[in-house]
DNA sequence: CGTTGGATTGGCT
DNA sequence: GCCAATCCAACGC
């Protein structure tokens, strides 16, 4: 089975596309030919002209995927030792990308527990990292196609309506963290936590 | 060429 | 709350 989002779905700005994957669902059929079935929560945005984006400083070959054409899956290592995904989005050779935070398991969670080597199933899929570890993610899936893989895609799902999408600033960066691209579905349980900005300086008296 | 730090997580104080 | 784990790109010398 195939994504019925087409390609051009996927070429729009990642700011739209971000908001637009939450309540999709993400399919994995692992090496044993067992399937997994996430249903998206949070997602980030990333764009070439953000400092905050792998794509800042132009194509390497770490993030040639980010470069090559909308609907492609980017993996990238985190820190050494974690992996995450990245839906690549906007036209071939832009740069762009959207981080998938965290997910709903909904099938396949014996197997996603074994992967993640923990059964807890709030943290199954909560956090880039983990989520990518639950689907048996990792870096040889870097470039795949996620319209035409047999291993992993995308379906429609139900899409969240508007009304319950929340847009805050984006986690773990150091620079952009203004910029409010991190959606998430209004008061999903399988996000991750929001942290606490600090609050604007209290007036002077 | 050496140093630094990151789109994170889990374990320990 | 703090910090190690550990790859790799960016940057300074």
């Amino acid at each position: 089975m195939t994504s019925s989002l087409p390609r051009a779905w996927f070429a729009r700005p990642a700011p739209e596309v971000a908001p637009d994957l939450l309540g999709r669902h993400l399919v994995r059929r692992l090496p044993d030919g067992s399937i997994c079935r996430v249903r998206l929560v949070e997602t980030e945005a990333y764009e070439p002209h953000d400092p905050a984006s792998h794509s800042f400083r132009g194509e390497t070959a770490r993030t040639a995927a980010m470069f090559g054409p909308p609907g492609h899956l980017y993996v990238y290592l985190i820190y050494g030792l974690h992996h995450c995904m990245n839906v690549v989005t906007g036209p071939a050779g832009h740069g762009a990308a959207v981080l998938l935070r965290a997910a709903e398991p909904l099938e396949g969670l014996p197997a996603m527990s074994a992967n993640r080597g923990s059964d807890d199933p709030r943290l199954l899929c909560r956090g880039p990292a983990r989520l990518a570890q639950a689907l048996g993610v990792d870096r040889t899936l870097d470039g795949t196609d996620l319209l035409r893989s047999e291993v992993l895609w995308l379906e429609t799902g139900e899409p969240v309506p508007g009304d319950r999408v929340i847009a805050t600033g984006r986690i773990g960066i150091s620079v952009g963290t203004q910029t409010p691209w991190r959606w998430m579905e209004a008061g999903s349980t399988w996000a991750t936590p929001t942290p606490i900005r600090d609050p604007p300086a209290a007036p002077r008296r």
